[in-house]
DNA sequence: CGGCTAAATGAGAATCATTGTCAAACTCAG
DNA sequence: CTGAGTTTGACAATGATTCTCATTTAGCCG
């Protein structure tokens, strides 16, 4: 247990290192299955649950995006920017991504929750619609 | 099809009185099996599937307030004000949850979404934390 | 540098929430 | 009251994610 050392980091395998790779190449929202689908498509032997450890690991220490879709799915995505949290608009006929920026809400939501007692605040900003593209399709 | 009448108004059958019943008795957060299992507690005899029927139906007629919790599950809870749409400070330890109001959040983000193009706007905002009995307690 | 031990992996089974299926029960209009 | 079309309920099916466990491997020790 050595309790004297801080958080152990993890053990750098292939196929953790494969999944950053795969992260780093894209940046888009995909689904852990759909990841480890492109894994295996670059030759990778990487098992699914293996990406899915990864992913959850990745997320937990704050170096990729995870967002949890209406129907239950988790999304995972590299998070470019470390130095400042974003927000996203999403269409939800083509799943096409951009980042936003929300001025003064991590601010407003800190007083927010202070007023009503909360503590170690966290937030949610998601905003989906129909993108121009799907708009003239007839979504 | 009499594609000539608007939509039509949902049966009032026992079961979904009995569930737009239940959900009136509280207004916690609640998943569908959760619900399913208070109705059985006080008598009623309906089944898993008929509650998922008639939560979702409620959700998307706008008379109840889904989330989409960290986990996957779905929370569904009476929604007090059908006049303004609004949004909730939760407790990650306790669910516990309060409304909340962002002011001119709505206006931003259809203009922010204009500017890029979208069409049929839709958001989620939430707020998490940890309530002040929870941070009392430790957490 | 070779060995060792605990952590990480992979394949598939297991789990959990949710949705689909279909015959039977029920609502509502006439 | 009666018929036609909905809705229901029990249970199977699905889909995403997690668990199990034997096997492999990273990283440390001598």
């Amino acid at each position: 247990m050595t309790p004297t050392s801080g958080a152990s980091a993890p053990r750098m395998t292939k196929q953790r290192a494969a999944v950053l790779d795969a992260l780093s190449a894209s940046d888009e929202f995909r689904s852990a299955q759909s990841w480890h689908d492109a894994l295996r498509h670059e030759g990778s032997t990487v098992g699914l649950a293996t990406v899915y450890r990864s992913l959850q690991a990745l997320a937990e220490a704050g170096e990729v995006d995870a967002v949890v879709t209406d129907t239950g799915e988790t999304l995972y995505r590299r998070c470019g920017a470390v130095d400042e949290h974003h927000h996203h608009l999403r269409c939800r006929v083509c799943g096409a991504a951009e980042d936003i920026e929300v001025p003064q809400f991590e601010e407003w939501a800190e007083k927010v929750a202070a007023e009503h007692g909360f503590a170690r605040i966290d937030h949610t900003v998601e905003i989906t619609g129909v993108c121009a593209a799907c708009t003239a399709k007839g979504h």
